[in-house]
DNA sequence: CGCTTTCCGTTATGTTATAACATACACCGC
DNA sequence: GCGGTGTATGTTATAACATAACGGAAAGCG
C-alpha cells in the first residue's frame, strides 16, 4: 500500500479521502457540473490509492464494481476530472494522480522518485518560466513540470 | 515545411542542421561512442525536419531510406540520441525534437504552441524547482519543463 | 410529446513502446 | 585463426496507452 506520496510525508489518510471528495463535490455543485457515480468512484479510486495509476489500472477497479469495463468509461471520468483540477496528469508515467490540494486551480508540479514510483505534488510557481516565455511573445496556457530523482526513503543512507 | 520553431524566430536553416550535426560527431569521438548510420541519419532527420517528430514518424523516414523498419530502429536510435543529449523528449507530444544547443548537457525546457504544435526550446534555469525539492529531501536527476499555449503567429491580432 | 443536452456503453481501431531472442561485426588476447 | 567479449542491429510479438465513432438512456424543458 503506497504511504508517502504526500511531500514524502506521512499523513492521515482516510481523513484526507473524505476531505478532497467533499471539496470536488461542493466544486461540482457551484459549477453546475454533474459528479456522476462513475466520476466520483474514479475519483475516489485515485485518492484511495494515493499514488500515480495508468488510465486502464483505474479502469480495472472500476471494471470490478460494476461501472464500466471499457477504455472510453476511464478516459471520459479521467478526462472531466482532470477539466475540473481534482486529478492531475503525469506526462512522464502517462498516468493519473489525485490533486493534493483540490478546489484552487493551478498548475501543478511534481516530484517522481524513480525508484518507488512515488510522485508528490510540489508547491511552486513557474514565475521564470513565465518570464522566458514573454521574452519570446509566447503565451503560457499550461504548464507540465515533472522532476525526477529520488526520493528520501529511496536515496543511500547519509545522502539525505 | 517548419520554419520558426527555434524561439520563434527566423534562422539559417541548412547551416544549424550541419552544425549541429558536426557538434555531436565532435562529442562522439570525445565521449568514446559510436554515430552508426542509423543514428546519425535520425538525428540529421529531426534536424531537417526542425520540429517535434514522434517515434514512428521517424521510422517511417529511416525505413525508405532502408535503415530499418521495426519500432525497435527508431527508439534505439532516438534513446542513443537522447542519452547524448542532442535530442530532447517531449512527453507532452510522445515525441522528439532536435537539440536547439547541442554540446553542453542540460535539462530543456519547452513552449509548445497547441495551435500549431511549434516546439520551441527555452533558455531556463530550475532554481526554484530545486529549492522546493530541497525543501522536502528530494533529489532532482531530471526535469521535464513544457509549457503549452500560443506561439507569437498564433496568438489574434493584437494580442502579442 | 418532441427536442436538446449530457452522459454512458460498446465496437473497433489507432498510436506509442518494449520484451525477448537471434544475428552481425569489431576488437582483443592467445 | 580461434574463441571470448562487447556493442549494435534485425525481427517477432505483444504490451500499454488512447480515441474515433455510433447508439442508447436519462434528465430538463418548451
Amino acid at each position: 500500500m503506497p504511504s508517502h506520496a504526500l511531500g514524502f510525508a506521512a499523513h492521515d489518510h482516510s481523513s484526507c479521502v473524505k476531505s478532497a471528495l467533499g471539496t470536488a463535490l461542493d466544486a461540482c455543485a457551484e459549477r453546475g457540473v454533474q459528479m456522476t457515480p462513475v466520476r466520483k468512484r474514479a475519483l475516489e479510486i485515485l485518492l484511495e490509492n494515493h499514488s500515480a495509476m495508468g488510465a486502464y489500472d483505474v479502469l480495472v477497479r472500476l471494471d470490478a464494481e460494476g461501472l464500466g469495463s471499457k477504455p472510453p468509461v476511464a478516459y471520459r471520468a479521467l478526462s472531466f476530472l482532470v477539466e475540473q483540477g481534482f486529478v492531475h496528469r503525469i506526462e512522464r508515467l502517462n498516468a493519473f494522480i489525485a490533486c493534493a490540494h483540490p478546489g484552487d486551480k493551478h498548475d501543478p508540479a511534481f516530484m517522481i522518485c524513480r525508484t518507488c514510483g512515488t510522485v508528490a505534488e510540489a508547491q511552486i510557481s513557474s514565475a521564470t518560466l513565465g518570464a522566458s516565455a514573454a521574452q519570446s511573445g509566447f503565451q503560457i496556457e499550461q504548464t507540465v513540470i515533472e522532476a525526477q530523482g529520488l526520493c528520501p526513503a529511496c536515496q543511500p543512507e547519509g545522502t539525505a
